[in-house]
DNA sequence: CCCGTAATCTGGACATTGTCCAGTATTGGA
DNA sequence: TCCAATACTGGACAATGTCCAGATTACGGG
């Protein structure tokens, strides 16, 4: 997608961002860029393939900086390192496999700025909601057919959501 | 609140989900009921404060049992380790405040399982849906009136959500 | 075009959060 | 009470970041 991108446009956009120009921010940029959901690692992978080398530190200072100035978002699924994409300011969410852990963009299901309404903010200021999507990939799905579900993901009567309560229901039947 | 609990309740607890009980499970039990939204860390702190000393593979080991049996919830929270509470299979999620970082519970804005019917879920086979909300909360923002917000939350042109795209845009400005 | 300074990059140490593993101790049933 | 399965311990190791001091680079002004 970014691959037919001209050098010259991404000096562009980081000068319009006041952002010194580097070697190394371009080729963070051309890596997140063809690569979406990526960590801080396999960008490293990817721009020493084309520039050679780069340090630790250069990737996470470069993809925090531009994290900053809004030209790339950080997502931080459970259980996994952070990653990068390119699409900001979207808005849009994440879905998750459990098996294999592949990770696909997900358009909300409530409007725009999703589910920024909650039904009591405690007197918070909300900025943003993040929604992390689980489930099973198409292809594990094909692999095992059923996986012996758990997680029913029922409702249960509120009276036994805690421990406390549950054991409590626990000792009346026993 | 489970401060009342006794022993013999747990431990009848535990053995309803076949699990073998011991002075470290209750322990760690009692903790996370009485400290939500804690770390493996800090839960390992109380239980020691408790009972003397755990290791810290025994509390990593017991959360996960929990956890698995349905007992305990664990929560992943964007750049923290995981937090653990005693409220379960309620679909509940969170509200952490950018700046000092307390997380408090929320109910979904839309309904017993929210969000669980996303636009397009891409062949996947969606069984949870995990929502951060990402705030200040009211004594951070009495702390500092208006930070200098940041964070538009703005809808930009689609034509505009990538950094190629954004970048071809400001060539033509330019 | 050259210079100086501020910004950036480097490489290594260190921190946090987890997992792995082999040996020891405890649990719960026979 | 005894045994086998299960759980716990302590130390090593791994992954993901951050800190820091010194070397390098970018870029505005002369
Ligand atoms: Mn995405
Ligand atoms: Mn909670
Ligand atoms: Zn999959
Ligand atoms: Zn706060």
């Amino acid at each position: 997608m970014t691959n037919t991108t001209d050098d010259s446009d991404l000096v562009l956009l980081l000068r319009r961002h006041r952002v010194q120009v580097t070697a190394q921010r371009l080729a963070i940029m051309r890596a997140v860029s063809s690569r979406p959901h990526a960590t801080a690692d396999e960008l490293a992978d990817d721009v020493r393939a084309v520039i050679g080398s780069i340090s630790r530190q250069a990737v996470y200072d470069t993809l925090g900086l531009l994290v900053d100035k809004h030209l790339v978002r950080r997502i931080q699924p459970p259980g996994s390192a952070a990653r990068f994409e390119d699409r900001v300011d979207d808005n849009h969410h994440h879905l998750i496999c459990r098996t294999c852990g592949s990770t696909v963009d997900i358009d909300c299901a409530v409007g725009a700025v999703p589910c920024l309404t909650a039904h009591d903010d405690h007197g918070f200021e909300i900025d943003e909601a993040e929604v992390v999507y689980w489930g099973r990939c198409p292809a594990c799905r094909a692999a095992t057919p059923e996986p012996a579900s758990q997680r029913p993901a029922s409702e249960r009567p509120a009276s036994e959501r805690h421990m406390s309560e549950r054991l409590a229901h626990a000792k009346e039947q026993q």
